[in-house]
DNA sequence: GCGGGCACTTGAACACTGTCAAAGTTCGCC
DNA sequence: GGCGAACTTTGACAGTGTTCAAGTGCCCGC
């Protein structure tokens, strides 16, 4: 009948849809894509609308977090010591992190990484008090490890292509003549392997708060 | 005479100014400060004028870290044996961090902490190779500290204040019953100390890589 | 049946961002 | 004196998050 295509209860659309929608578009479209006018495009609907139903872009991404965030839980802990068990929910981190890594990216600029990481943390949080550690020996631990995890994490979910090619590190090492080693150098000019990075580095840092079992 | 405000060469500006007015800037009001517009006020300027000699927003960033990081080289290493001089040099990375806090945040958001810190790392390398490391396994010590400071820098640099209080980290904590241990919980609730964080994590790692005066 | 009020939606704006084309002005040099 | 290069400005464009006033549809009570 040639509806006006008015205004008024239309829709039909509520909170959780503005949330899913905008996880769908960060998943497939990337962090930046996720703009209030291409969120509404998506959902056939006016930035307004988005308005009403979530009050802000910052509530918005909140809420995509804690969602995702509830998605990511779970991973069973394997391992027979302790220190295994400890780098395997370490792991959990990591490999989520590689999973889901707009939604990780997104976290990370905005500041809210840690609600969505929350329930691997506390997972975390379990095996470390299951190895022994306690109160503030166990609060160490896992932030020593979280952040060791964070640090790689940076290195790994880099996007290389929005800086120029030559301001990446690679460049930078390959223009530093007479200050190291030929070997020294040509190894820095060489793209890392950040897994071989995350095993001995979070296994290091593991090693140091959690007693082995010989201990 | 009321000269009228006339176009023409006046501002007699070049490049450098452009640059060390942004880095003013930021150190002053922080890096969202750093807008063409109000560069361009503080230089008392149009921004087609700014745009004619730094090109655009992105080259004039990567221009003010570069500066910086200029500025940022040349503090000595002390300590005796090798570890204390990596640790040492490791430690420059983080102090430096901490004393340029908005640049810094600036160069990580923008993916050019390697051109800013490039200097520092490479003082970090030359001590890694007097510690007796070359090619390979000085470039994964390199990459394993690198990483590890990163990781501490970004607990430490930031901003709490634009996320709400009740999803950091302190309140997620707080709010989590049952999973762990009430020590635990309060310790993971009060604030950490990022300076002991810093010592004793980045320590681990380099003792895994940095052989030890016994060895 | 119907009218009031709530729930939802829209259109149009505001202030802000980076960026650019065109036009203008001033300077050094021939 | 005039020409061309080196700047500088005006004024716009497309995009961002956000809000206000005005709609429209639907349910519920009368």
């Amino acid at each position: 009948m040639g509806k006006p295509v008015t205004t008024g209860r239309r829709a039909g659309l509520d909170r959780d849809d503005m949330v899913c929608a905008a996880l769908a578009l960060i998943e497939h479209e990337g962090p930046a894509a996720l703009t209030m006018r291409r969120l509404a495009a998506a959902l056939d609907v006016t930035t307004t609308t988005i308005y009403w139903h979530v009050g802000s872009r910052d509530e918005l991404i909140t809420e995509v977090i804690r969602h995702q965030s509830e998605r990511q839980a779970g991973r069973p802990i394997t391992g027979t010591t302790a220190r295994e068990r400890v780098m395997c929910a370490a792991r959990h981190v990591w490999d989520n992190a590689l999973d889901n890594r707009a939604i990780t990216s997104l976290a990370h600029q905005t500041g809210t990484t840690s609600l969505l990481e929350h329930p691997l943390e506390v997972a975390l949080g379990r095996e470390l008090e299951s190895a022994g550690l306690t109160g503030e020996p166990a609060a160490r631990a896992l932030r020593a490890i979280l952040s060791t995890v964070g640090g790689l994490l940076v290195l790994a979910l880099r996007n290389e292509s929005t800086v120029p090619e030559e301001h990446r590190a690679p460049a930078l090492w390959a223009a530093t003549h007479g200050e190291l080693a030929p070997a020294t150098i040509a190894a820095l000019t060489r793209p890392g392997d950040y897994e071989d990075l995350f095993t001995s580095t979070v296994q290091a840092v593991i090693d140091a708060h959690v007693p082995g079992p010989r201990d």
